[in-house]
DNA sequence: GGTATAATTGCACAGTCGTACAAGAAACTG
DNA sequence: CAGTTTCTTGTACGACTGTGCAATTATACC
């Protein structure tokens, strides 16, 4: 026997890719220069994951996993999924990248169903609301489609008033 | 002189190269197999659009020009701006191509605003619905969200319900 | 210590990328 | 016809890609 397998080096090397890869996007990722941020040759990411499309695929748990811990954290704090307590966790100022890198993924994973068929199974059930079906459906519909909007106009009061707008309409029935 | 100009071959071209990048994508898009099936060598594409760069950009200009022709058309058939008659063109199965390009693009252009500040300028303004200011966020909201859910899980009956549920908020007021 | 395995690396290879350059083919003017 | 310009292509170059293979270094157990 000789010296054991080391977990957590695996580990180690995926949170920094979780890192590097939210601030510079997933579209346009290759090993060099993420070997390179990581102090490491491209070989190595090799050698722990065995190829760059199984590297993709964990990168892509670990964000949703590292979001899943901050929205838990969140729903200690805050008891309920009101629309605008979701909104004000989401739409907080040091979540956006998160949600930049979760829309370009969006996009490319809409593109190549087969290659990311693991995140499209969760991109909507993980997020989904509880409630009603249609309540649910149409809440998370909208903190999508207002964070779109926030992440590429940041017009933040105009997102945000159409958010109590919503919140008005919701509470109305 | 000589041989002039001829305007409509590079016209030719692009609609060309924008049917394949509305198949095909935007982000993995490369010159040499979209030359191959436009029946054309790479080299002609660059003496045409002067680079990969500005060929991508006149492409995305071109989706939206045929988006907005395609809506212009709607408007006459349709009166209004409804709801639900603008999510019925654009849920509209022929449409969905379009739209899941539409994602994609919107994906990498967030990531890189720099490359492409057109697009981003337009993508929200241009699509607003008319009316105030939070109703008309909100509905282009409703709209995107939905359309990426049922873009994402195909559940058609379920998102569609989300959106009648909308029309029922928005009508109570 | 020796030894076995993990972790990392150097090197190399074939493939693809965008595109610069020059030459050939085509279409127009005089 | 010749002359000029556009259109298209062949060839090639340097850069970058993912990764296979063998060697090296590091860390454990006996």
């Amino acid at each position: 026997m000789a010296r054991p397998v080391d977990p957590e080096r695996r580990a180690e090397l995926l949170r920094l890719a979780v890192d590097y890869a939210i601030e510079h996007g997933v579209a346009d990722l290759t090993l060099r220069p993420l070997a390179e941020a990581l102090g490491v040759r491209p070989n190595t990411l090799v050698h722990h994951f065995g190829g760059k499309e199984r590297l993709l695929s964990e990168i892509l748990n670990g964000v949703r996993d590292r979001l899943r811990g901050m929205r838990a954290a969140m729903a200690e704090q805050n008891g309920g999924d009101a629309v605008l307590a979701t909104w004000r966790w989401t739409a907080d100022e040091e979540r956006l990248p998160f949600f930049r890198f979760f829309f370009e993924a969006y996009g490319v994973a809409l593109r190549h169903p087969e290659r990311y068929e693991a995140f499209l199974r969760r991109v909507v059930a993980d997020w989904l609301p509880e409630g009603g079906e249609r309540e649910a459906t149409l809440e998370l519909a909208v903190q999508r489609g207002l964070l779109l909007d926030l992440l590429t106009t940041g017009e933040r009061e105009r997102v945000e008033g159409a958010l109590a707008l919503f919140a008005e309409l919701a509470a109305a029935v």
